[in-house]
DNA sequence: CGAAGCACTTAACACTGTTAAGGAGGTGGG
DNA sequence: CCCACCTCCTTAACAGTGTTAAGTGCTTCG
């Protein structure tokens, strides 16, 4: 396999899915074409820029911009959803996501959906303050995916028929929290939470922009 | 100082705030006590429940309930006010919330909150559901505003240098983004950015609340 | 033919988390 | 009194990390 940039890229997002982010070493990637180490300090300046590239082509590219005729809500949520699939779908996604800062190459990205929500009314301020609440809510609900679990949904995963074995060690006494019992099932759906949380900032901004319609 | 499990995590609380989470090493911390590394593991099985820990010290123990006639969702937000600040009051503290799993020790606060979301007139499922996209929330936002700064407020100053082999980006030229550079101004006060994503949630569960109350 | 630059190698440095084995200090029991 | 035991720490070491410095073939160009 040839030694290029995006090559390095490429490969090195497919071994974070097979190893994820802990084990994904300089040395590791390199193995993969076979190549030293320090070969990669030739592309890159440290491994930190290559994990801000991997973050960049983890990123939609499409849907900057409604489809035509598509209002700006319904594609906000939809370009919102791809993101956070998008974040999912790798393993430690959303880890590399934390630790890495946003780079100008999203700039342009910014500008198309800055430049949709002010068609659709949005004053520049109030357009960014919205998409940089759902950028952090994008990548909080995605961490908190893949953070092992969730502690309900841990919760959730005692077997009901373990239930006569008593409490197996470790495991704390659940009838101390019937609360946190009975509301297990909403942890279950994790996609649903996402929607449930990403609905409520966008309808904010749509009860701004219909106030000052006025 | 003597070398007990709660002055480690405070000392490392510190630690952390000095020298950030990538230089608190282990040996580190073992030297702020005149001890040597491996002194620690007899306390911690490992790094990662040390850190596990000093998440649960940073998280706010009080507001687990509302005050006395307050209102649900002013608790609410008051309370996650107060989990943000924790956050972002230490050095990477959002970093570190990110590659910590929660432990049980959250189970008791949030059994309180969701009863406490439940004499409201949440049903369980409802209010844990709240909870999670405003935790998610509020670690996501945490994350971004500590990631140095915000991809607009960077291009607020600029003193970058040009790429050798990179793109032919080049020097951002900031007038290709009125839109961006128009609304820089919104993300130059994160705490407004985080109030308003916040707010915009609790909405969301007052609605549901109201929907369901006719 | 020689210079220049690219793309890589080998060697090494300064770290990291973590384990194994052992030793000092105190306590309790026979 | 002495030996065993437990707690808490030490020293030594392992396997691994990101990263830099110096050197080596290879291609391309003047």
């Amino acid at each position: 396999m040839k030694l290029e940039r995006q090559a390095i890229i490429d490969t090195a997002i497919a071994l974070l899915d097979e190893v994820g982010l802990d084990k994904l070493s300089m040395r590791r990637l390199a193995k993969e074409f076979d190549v030293q180490a320090p070969a990669l300090y030739w592309h890159f300046k440290n491994k930190q820029e290559l994990l801000d590239h991997m973050l960049v082509a983890m990123s939609p590219a499409e849907l900057r911009v409604p489809r035509p005729g598509q209002a700006w809500d319904d594609w906000l949520i939809e370009r919102s959803r791809l993101q956070y699939g998008r974040l999912i779908k790798h393993r430690d996604g959303a880890r590399l996501a934390a630790q890495t800062k946003p780079t100008e190459d999203l700039f342009p990205g910014l500008e198309s959906m800055l430049e949709a929500l002010g068609a659709a009314g949005f004053a520049p301020e109030e357009a960014l303050r919205g998409l940089l609440a759902i950028s952090s809510y994008i990548t909080g609900s995605a961490l908190e995916r893949e953070g092992a679990r969730s502690p309900a949904a841990e919760a959730a995963e005692t077997p009901e028929t373990a239930e006569p074995a008593g409490q197996p060690d470790g495991m704390p006494d659940m009838s101390q929290y019937p609360n946190l019992v009975a509301a297990v099932g909403a942890a279950r759906d994790p996609d649903a939470v996402f929607d449930y949380g990403l609905n409520a900032i966008v309808a904010g901004m749509r009860a701004e922009l219909e106030k000052r319609g006025k």
